[in-house]
RNA sequence: GGCCCCGUAGUUCAGUUGGUUAGAACGCUAGCCUGUCACGCUAGAGGUCGACGGUUCGAGCCCGUUCGGGGUCG
């Protein structure tokens, strides 16, 4: 399922095979919360951005259309137009995040929809199941995502329940079978090394087909992060695929794959779209500044992205002046390229043994504004 | 020509019985965004309140003159 194809140091080469064809790892998982790519981006665009495996929202979905009907268009695959790889998240976050009520217990969370106040009760057994009705090729146990900085005692128990709900999903579910999806299991634990490792050890046991990193980049300093995945990807099983859920910025993900993490998802680069704010390889540059008003440059010389080839600065700046919604679209085509592109080279410098050097030449670079 | 209304930030307007550094929205200029986000978040710049004169301790608010815009009656 998960063929390590070279290593780096830390840093891993892999390939990790679906039901819908394999992913290429490290990857970038294009983040499509409500089965659509925010910025008016469809499947169809998906292929043109480089994007290799699609990620979708359980929370989002379950309440609006509902798994039912997903599955009954053909599962996300057939309702979103998407033949490729897919992984849907458990909606943990969303239920910590969005709804106004929740209460977690040892059974499971009992929430409000963010939508219409409407009762629902999660469980991990029941989130594996939506999740199988919607027919993602690789889902997420349920676990509870406490946000930093938070009282270690809370944190520790919150981990450990977190982990007693995986053992049930992994009851649930009775093992995995050939050629079906998967189910990656989640580490918490906070900020706290000692908390990481121990849940990482108790999840471990389980043998799941992947695991995630959860609870990272929710409020604490990015070295945090840093330590944090150090501490614990000492203790992830080397055969198996490491998802830091939610990360990051460029940056953020040449340092995670320094350290041995093989998948990502992050709202930034869409996001920084839908604002203006476009990646370049000399750093970001924000189009709504005066300086671009007359800019008749590519955002990026060297990108293949249809807006890059296409049109200046001065006219995505006057789009998103005017509200166009094609500033939108242009921008996260862009974006989304750009991150697409970024797994591509640092794989290819994977192949060649010059990861060391992409990640030192572009330290302090991508993250940063670029001069012009 | 008579009478009436209006003239406050780039724009549209609010400014209570005249009382501390004249407000809002949008726009503008910047910053932010790590599974609630195009229709978000934060901050900033911007006005000699049409002009001149007067009353008053104090005027965007009251009075006079004047300029500009509009209405109405001749």
């Amino acid at each position: 399922m998960f063929t390590l194809t070279k290593t780096d140091g830390s840093a891993r080469l892999g390939l990790f095979s679906t039901p819908h064809g394999a992913v290429e790892t490290p990857v970038f998982m294009n983040v499509a919360t409500q089965a659509a790519i925010k910025g008016g981006l469809s499947a169809l665009d998906l292929q043109a951005v480089g994007c290799q495996i699609v990620l979708c929202n359980t929370y989002h979905l379950h309440l609006r259309p509902g798994e039912d009907t997903v599955a009954k268009l053909g599962g996300l695959h057939g309702f979103m137009g998407w033949d490729r790889p897919m992984l849907t998240d458990s909606g943990g976050f969303q239920v910590f995040s969005l709804s106004k009520f929740r209460k977690i217990t040892e059974e499971g969370v009992a929430f409000a929809s963010h939508l219409d106040g409407r009762r629902i009760f999660l469980t991990p057994e029941g989130a594996a199941e939506i999740q199988l009705k919607l027919g993602a090729d690789i889902f997420m146990a349920l676990d509870e995502c406490v946000g930093n900085p938070a009282p270690y005692d809370y944190v520790k128990r919150s981990a450990e329940r977190t982990a007693r709900w995986l053992e049930r999903t992994a009851l649930y579910l009775g093992g995995t079978r050939p050629g079906g999806p998967v189910c990656f299991g989640i580490n918490q634990g906070g900020v706290y090394g000692d908390l990481r490792v121990d849940n990482m050890k108790r999840i471990a046991e389980l043998n799941m087909p992947g695991y995630a990193v959860g609870g990272l980049a929710v409020g604490e300093e990015i070295p945090v992060m840093y330590h944090v995945l150090d501490v614990v990807t000492e203790h992830m099983p080397v055969d198996r695929p490491r998802y830091l859920m939610w990360v990051g910025t460029p940056e953020n993900i040449l340092e995670a794959v320094a350290r041995g993490i093989d998948f990502f998802d992050c709202v930034m680069p869409a996001r920084n779209a839908r604002h203006g704010h476009l990646y370049t390889w000399r750093g970001r540059i924000n189009l709504l500044n005066e300086r671009y008003k007359e800019d008749c440059r590519p955002v990026d010389e060297t990108c293949p992205c249809p807006l890059c080839k296409t049109h200046s600065r001065a006219y995505l700046r006057h789009l998103f002046k005017a509200g166009e919604i094609l500033a939108l679209r242009l921008g996260v085509l862009h974006n989304l390229t750009f991150y697409n592109t970024l797994m591509g080279r640092i794989r290819e410098s994977l192949e060649n043994g010059t990861f060391q050097a992409l990640r030192t030449q572009y330290a302090g670079v991508l993250d940063g504004r670029a001069a012009v």
